[in-house]
DNA sequence: CACTGTCAATACGCTAGGGTATGCTTATTG
DNA sequence: CAATAAGCATACCCTAGCGTATTGACAGTG
C-alpha cells in the first residue's frame, strides 16, 4: 500500500523533509482536513515533540507542503525544457506521458487532485494552482508554436492537450490506458 | 459565497436533505475528512440532535451522500439521451458544455474533484467513480459511433473527448464560451 | 383537551487533536 | 569527561467532535 512512504532517512533521526513526505501521502489519501499532526507522528513512529521540533505549527506544514509541491511542479516541467536536444513533437510526448511513468513520489495524479480539492476552501493555495496552470499552459502553446501552428491556433491546441492531459491524470488514477499514445496522436 | 445553501427548505424544520446540501456544500468545499457533523449543525442553526435524528451517524451520511451523487450523475447524463430529438453532435456538444452553465447546485465540478479525492481513502468510492466513468466514457462512444467512427475509433475519440471535459472541470482557468466551442469541434 | 409523533435542545461521557512546557537521551566538541 | 545542543518523549491544558440519553416544544388528530 504505502511502501514508499514507509522508512524515514534511515538513522532514528527524522528530518522536516520525512515530515513533509509522510504529510503529502496524507494530503493525497485524505485530503488536506486529514493532514494533523499527532495521525503523522503514529505514522512516523515517533510523538508529536519530534514534529513542534521541526514545525513551529500545523499551518506552517501546510505552507511548506504547498511551497515545495510547487517548486517541483513547475521543476517537473522546466527540465524537460531543458532538454533542448529534444524536438517539440518529443516534447510533448515526454510531458504527456509523464503521469504515466510517475516519477514523483507515490502518486502525483492524486497529490495534485487534493491540492486542487485543498485551493477550494484556501485562496493562497487557488493562486498557485492558477499559476501553475498558466505556467504550464505557457510551455505547452510554445511548443505548439514551434511546430508551426500560429498563436491563436496554439493556444487552442495547448488548452486542449493540457485539459486532456489532466483529465487523464485524474481519471486514470487507478487504470492504466494503453492507448495513451494514439489519444497523443489525436491532439496534434 | 455560499448563497445557494443558506436557507433551509423553509419551515423551521429541517429534512435530510437539507442535511445532506449542507453536507455536500462542505465536502466540496473542504473535502470529506471536514464533513462533521457538530459544525454542519452549526451552520444549519440548530444542534446535532438534530442530526441524530436524520442520520444514526456520519457513516449514513456519507454513504447517502454519495448514492445522491451517483445517482445525480448518471442521470444527469442520461437526461441528454433521452433527448432523442438531437442530433449525436448536438448531444455531445450539450454535454460538453455543461460543466459551463453548472446546472447541478453550487458547483459541480468541485464536487466531483472532492468525491475523486474521497475515492483515495475508500474503496467503496472508488468502484462508483469507476462505474460512472465507465458509464459516461460509453454513452460518450455510442455518439461518436452514431457519427460514423467505427467502434475502435469512437473509442479513441471518446476518452479524448471525456479527458478534455474533466480536465477543464478540474483545472479552474475561465474560458470564453467561444473558446470552449472551439475545442469542442477540435474534439469532433 | 389530552394524545401521539416529529423534530430539536441539552447534558453527558469519551476520544482525538492542537499547542506548550519541561524533562530525558544521545552525540558532538572543547 | 563535562558541557552543549539536537531530537524526541511526557505531561498537561484546552477545544473539537462523535454518539447517546433524556427532555422539551410543537404540531396534528381523535
Amino acid at each position: 500500500m504505502n511502501v514508499i512512504v514507509e522508512k524515514p532517512s534511515q538513522s532514528g533521526k527524522l528530518t522536516a523533509k520525512d515530515w513533509l513526505k509522510m504529510a503529502e501521502f496524507e494530503l493525497s489519501k485524505s485530503g488536506i482536513s486529514a493532514v494533523r499532526v499527532e495521525p503523522l507522528a503514529k505514522k512516523l513512529k515517533v510523538t508529536k515533540g519530534s514534529f513542534y521540533w521541526h514545525f513551529s505549527s500545523r499551518k506552517e506544514l501546510f505552507e511548506k507542503l504547498l511551497t515545495d509541491w510547487r517548486i517541483r511542479s513547475t521543476n517537473a516541467i522546466i527540465e524537460r525544457l531543458n532538454n533542448a536536444n529534444l524536438t517539440p513533437k518529443e516534447r510533448l510526448k515526454e510531458l504527456f506521458l509523464l503521469p504515466q511513468k510517475n516519477l514523483n513520489h507515490a502518486n502525483g495524479g492524486a497529490l495534485e487532485l487534493a491540492i486542487r480539492n485543498w485551493s477550494q476552501s484556501d485562496t493562497t493555495v487557488k493562486k498557485t494552482i492558477k499559476e501553475i496552470d498558466t505556467h504550464r499552459l505557457a510551455f505547452i502553446s510554445d511548443n505548439f508554436e514551434a511546430l508551426g501552428y500560429d498563436k491563436c491556433q496554439a493556444e487552442l491546441k495547448a488548452s486542449c492537450f493540457y485539459y486532456t492531459m489532466q483529465g487523464f491524470k485524474v481519471v486514470g488514477i487507478d487504470q492504466s490506458n494503453e492507448h495513451l499514445e494514439q489519444i497523443f496522436e489525436i491532439l496534434l
